[in-house]
Parts: structure tokens; C-alpha cells; sequence
RNA sequence: CGGAGAAUAGCUCAGUCUGGUAGAGCACUGCCUUCGGGAGGCAGGGGUCGCAGGUUCGAAUCCUGUUUCUCCGACCA
């Protein structure tokens, strides 16, 4: 591709609604424009890019067996009243009429279509088991759509749907899968991470989300120092250091902490370390009425934990101050599990702990020196903490590290909840009707693009990976408009990369300065460059220099096209 | 959904407090000089100051409404 051909749009400033690295510098190098909050153009380099991760997970999912197809991104409103997400969808979910008012929305995920397809069209366990993918438009309508193309409201997906007639089945299409986002993400050359994950609302035994490991992730993972384990944070288990605590050996003594509420003043006041502290939230009760949860001053409620326990209301809701007052009549920030009059669950970290600091339940005092079994009853304890870092691996091997992640797969098994729903039945061997049991399977390919580059710039720009790059060659001539020597060897040089197969972006404009070029090349991330000069056709050499070198080096013009051959291979 | 902020040229911003008819840098067009890391000079083109209403002799500026965008929060005892 010539430059003098393409729309490269490269600003030299930051655009002010950018935050996130990935964000600015696709903005920046001419890769999107916005067109509202959360709906971008993909401008031609950015297209690209966004068509190889798109070639790479095809390529992988059609090696594993998976068929293509392609639904419509408008949906009929019936579908979804079937599988009762009409009513379960809530905003995100875009609702309009057609000019027969009838119902429709845009498609946020096409379990409703595909099952509707297969209910149609397989009748058979002899067509099972099928897996059917697309790549195609999605519409989420954020209530905050953010960082670019990373969290947009339409966004480019693959979403593949299995279909069986056992579990077992299901199971090994599952594998298949994780296998094939395995090799997806090795091709795409990410830093990645396959992590457990919490089935949510939709169900179903299993679920694996794959992470790109980045430090502005939305999503924090935990994996161990020692093992493979590795999961979300949400749903990491959180082990004690220890499995009792020890014997008491302070008296239990009322002290005055004016003013202070968070467990940070606390510890200023009373020279203590936050581990030392137990800190007591109240919730709202599944009965109505309000539980306690006491947690270790430096640790955090896990909001999925919680609401797991049976007297818990779901969703967790903290009480309010008002209502504290009226059932304790000691405001937050002065309660402790001494003397408590409400239903307590005691975090398996601050269980353990002796002599600890609590709030009196008396506005402006607190305890030293309190002692489970001594000086409140032996607690009933239960998982209610995010994991940290430097906490035991739960699977005993190891301790956890904490990453930032960004989620751009996840696999999890459906069950027969679309199927069973819409009626989506075959016969089996002995001519029964069977219910189908299905899995999906996610990759978000426009977030994937974000997510790499969140990954892989520096101060300059982009530094895309071989597998993904718009172009992986970019021919630089040095004063072409000067040198006809200069510009008939790029152009003899550009006929043979174009002839090779090479993807070359020949910087062929006129009247732009060398430094304002190679600051477009560093920007867009092109990962070989060739610089092509008087000085050094003189010598009969070629300059070359990877995006990620720091100096280049003289290549003779001879060996160019062997040198090259060798450095994009490796 | 709650809170905060912003909206002036293609981009980044000044001008608004104190009302007087619109600016800079970059980008763009032409010419000249320069030419291996975002050059310099001269001359240009480009904005109903988000939109609507109000106050005023006069509104980018003051008031009201509205739209859009951005950020923060939704883990605090």
C-alpha cells in the first residue's frame, strides 16, 4: 500500500476524551473515529488490524470443527420474550418497533436466534454435535461506554454456540474450545492469562474467561506463584494464614476514638496496623432484617460471597446510616462484634485473629485487645473476602499474584437453558425426545485490538505484534524529491516485497519531512522498517531497524529480500 | 443510577469573571528557503462560539432551559 493512497489521519496531540493508552493511540494513529459515545468508525489502518485478529480466530475456529454462519443483527422482539430476556434484559438491551409495530432490538448476543435455527433445522442426534460460530456486530447500549473501542456499545464479536446430547459431549467441545482460544491468543501474541470464573446468572458448571494481562485492566486475576491456578478475584478462595488464632494475651479495654470512623483513623489514633483491626458491615438480611460481616481492617468484601450466604439479601445492599442507628443506635464507624445484637458472619482471615481492635458499638469508642470466644461468641465464618496478594494459592501450591486483566474471551457452559426455553428438541438413538444441552463461546475482536495494544506501545506508539500488524514492512525513502536514485530503488524494492508477498507501507508522500514520517511509523507500530537513502544506496545498503530496536543496522541491498525473509520468521 | 466538569477553526486550547461584533499553535492551500527524527518565512482559506429562548442599544461572555460529551462513584463503617 502506498501512503499517498491511504487515509492516515495521525494526530501529533492526545484527543481530550481519551484516557486509556490503547484509546489515545488508536485515535492517534488513525485507526478509529468516534462518531457518538461509544460508536466508532474503523478507518483503514485500523480495519486492517482488526481484520487479522478476525482471519486468526476464523483460521482456529474452523480448524476445531466450528462452522461459520452469519445472523442478523436485528432481532425480533418474539424471540426474546420465548426465552424470557425480554423481561430479564434491562436497558442494555436496545428496544425498537418497525413500521408494523412490531418488536425488535438490536442483538447484544444471539442465543435466542441460533437456538431458534437449530430448533428449525436439526432434528437429529445424528447432526450432534454441531458448533456454529459468527463474527459479526454487536450492540450493548452502556449506561458508561469508555476507553475507545475497549468498552464500546457496538463492538465486533466472535460468538460460537455448541449443541449436544450429553454433558460429556458438551464437555469435550468445551476443551476443544479452551484449547482453540489457547492457540487464538498464542497466534495473536498476547501476554494472556485462562482464568476460573463466576458463572453468574446464566448457570451452568463451568465458565473460563481469558485475560490479556495489562495494568489498566478493568478486571483483577489471581494465579498462583507455583501452580496453573489462576482465577477472577471475585472468585478466588480466600484462605487464613493460619487455622485458629492464638491464645488471648491482652485485657479487653474500652478506649475513646473521637471522630475516628474509617478503619485508617482508627489505626492513626490507636497506633495499629489495619491487619489488626476488625471491621463490622452491615447488610441488608434475606428476612428483612440486618446481618453483620466482620472483615479484617485491610481486607476487602467480595460482593459474590456474600450474597451467597442464606440469610443475606441478594443483591448486597449495605445499610445506611439511618438504618444502623435505628437497629444498633451507634452509627457505622464505632461497631464491633463485642456485645453485638445482629446475626454476624466473621471473614476466615479476621476469625483467626487475637487481640484484635473493634468498634464498641458505642459512637466514639472502640476495643483493644478483643478475643473471639472470650469476648463475643465463637464466630460463624464464612469466605467473604477478595483474595490479595501474597494470600495461599488455594489449591495449597504457592501464593497468589494479583494482575490487572482485560477480558476479551470466555467460555462457559449453557446447559439447556436457551433450549429448554425455546424448545429446541431432537431425537436421540431410541427415537426419545431430547431436551439440547449447549455451550458458548465469546472472543471480543474489536476489544482484542484495545487490549493488544494496552499491552505492546511505548512512549512513541504502537508496537504491534507480527500477527496482528496493519503492515509489517514500512519503506522509508530519505528525500526521494531530490534523488531519482532514491525513489526508482524504493519503487524496484516495493514491486519485489508487493511480489513476495510482503505487506509493505511505502511512505510515498511528497514534501513530508523525514522526521515527521518515522514519528507516523513509530506511531503506527509498524514492526520492520527500511530506510532508503543516498548515503546509503552509495554503499550499496539498505537501512533496517525493528520497531522494538533500539539502533538499526546496514543490510546490503543484496541481501535484503534473504535478510528479511529470516527476520519476519523468527 | 448518583455526583462533578466541559462544549469556541479539522486537532489542542485562550478569550467568558469585568458584554462592544473571534484569537494562538498545529493541521490545510500557494510561493520561497531548508532537507536523516514532528523546520523557517511570506501570503491565504476555514468558526451562525452545541442548540433554543430571555436580558440588553449590543451576548462567545449575563440568565433560563435543553442536547451532547467527558470524568468520578456505586467496597464505606
Amino acid at each position: 500500500m502506498r501512503a499517498s493512497q491511504l487515509l492516515l489521519p495521525t494526530l501529533k496531540e492526545d484527543p481530550t476524551d481519551a484516557e486509556v493508552v490503547s484509546h489515545r493511540l488508536m485515535v492517534r494513529a488513525g485507526l478509529i473515529r468516534k462518531l457518538a459515545a461509544g460508536l466508532y468508525t474503523w478507518l483503514p489502518l485500523g480495519l486492517r488490524v482488526l481484520r487479522k485478529v478476525e482471519a486468526i480466530v476464523r483460521e482456529e475456529m474452523d480448524r476445531a470443527g466450528a462452522q461459520e454462519l452469519l445472523m442478523p443483527v436485528v432481532q425480533p422482539g418474539d424471540l426474546w420474550q420465548e426465552s424470557g430476556r425480554w423481561q430479564q434484559y434491562g436497558p442494555e438491551l436496545l428496544r425498537f418497533r418497525d413500521r408494523h409495530e412490531r418488536e425488535f432490538c438490536l442483538g447484544p448476543t444471539h442465543e435466542e436466534v441460533i437456538t431458534d435455527l437449530v430448533r428449525r433445522e436439526i432434528q437429529s442426534y445424528r447432526e450432534l454435535p454441531a458448533n456454529f460460530y459468527q463474527i459479526q456486530t454487536k450492540f450493548r447500549d452502556e449506561v458508561r461506554p469508555r476507553f475507545g473501542v475497549m468498552r464500546a456499545r457496538e463492538f465486533v464479536m466472535k460468538d460460537a454456540y455448541s449443541f449436544h446430547l450429553s454433558e460429556a459431549c458438551l464437555d469435550e467441545t468445551y476443551q476443544r474450545m479452551y484449547q482453540t482460544y489457547c492457540r487464538i491468543f498464542d497466534r495473536l501474541g498476547l501476554d494472556y492469562r485462562a482464568v476460573l470464573a463466576d458463572t453468574g446468572a446464566i448457570g451452568g458448571s463451568h465458565s473460563h474467561e481469558f485475560h490479556v494481562l495489562a495494568d489498566s485492566g478493568e478486571d483483577a486475576i489471581a494465579f498462583s506463584t507455583e501452580s496453573d491456578y489462576a482465577a477472577n478475584v471475585e472468585l478466588a478462595e480466600a484462605l487464613p494464614e493460619r487455622q485458629s488464632p492464638p491464645p488471648p494475651a491482652q485485657p479487653l479495654r474500652e478506649v475513646a476514638t473521637p471522630g475516628a470512623r474509617t478503619v485508617a483513623e482508627v489505626c492513626a489514633a490507636l497506633g495499629v496496623a489495619a491487619s489488626q483491626v476488625v471491621k463490622t458491615l452491615i447488610v441488608r438480611g434475606a428476612d428483612g432484617g440486618l446481618v453483620a460481616l466482620a472483615l479484617r481492617g485491610d481486607h476487602e468484601l467480595n460482593r459474590v460471597k456474600a450474597e451467597k450466604l442464606p440469610d443475606v439479601a441478594a443483591p448486597l445492599t449495605l445499610a445506611d446510616e439511618a438504618e444502623v442507628m435505628r437497629a444498633l443506635g451507634c452509627p457505622p464507624g464505632s461497631l464491633g462484634p463485642v456485645g453485638l445484637s445482629l446475626p454476624l458472619w466473621v471473614d476466615r482471615s479476621a476469625a483467626v485473629l487475637a487481640d484484635f481492635v473493634c468498634g464498641a458499638n458505642r459512637e466514639g469508642f472502640h476495643f483493644t485487645g478483643a478475643n473471639w470466644g472470650r469476648d463475643c461468641p465463637a464466630p460463624r465464618i464464612a469466605d467473604l473476602r477478595n483474595v490479595v496478594d501474597g494470600d495461599p494459592s488455594p489449591d495449597g501450591r504457592g501464593r497468589l499474584v494479583i494482575r490487572r486483566g482485560i477480558e476479551v474471551g470466555h467460555i462457559f457452559k449453557l446447559g439447556t437453558k436457551y433450549s429448554a426455553a425455546m424448545g429446541a428438541r431432537v431425537l436421540d438413538e431410541e427415537g426419545r425426545e431430547r431436551t439440547l444441552i449447549m455451550g458458548c463461546y465469546g472472543i471480543g475482536v474489536s476489544r482484542v485490538v484495545a487490549a493488544a495494544i494496552e499491552q505492546n506501545h511505548d512512549e512513541r506508539g504502537i508496537l504491534w505484534p507480527d500477527p496482528i500488524a496493519p503492515f509489517r514492512i514500512a519503506l522509508v525513502p530519505v528525500n526521494a524529491h531530490k534523488s531519482p536514485e532514491v525513489r526508482a530503488q524504493c519503487e524496484a524494492l516495493y514491486g519485489r516485497l508487493q511480489a513476495r508477498g510482503h505487506e509493505v507501507l511505502y511512505m510515498d508522500r511528497e514534501r513530508v519531512r523525514l522526521g515527521v514520517v518515522l514519528a507516523d511509523v513509530d506511531l503506527i507500530g509498524i514492526p520492520h522498517r527500511l530506510v532508503v537513502s543516498e548515503r546509503g544506496l552509495a554503499q550499496g545498503t539498505v537501512e533496517y531497524k525493528a520497531r522494538r530496536d533500539d539502533t538499526p543496522m546496514d543490510v546490503p541491498l543484496a541481501e535484503l529480500e534473504a535478510f528479511l525473509a529470516a527476520r519476519l520468521n523468527s
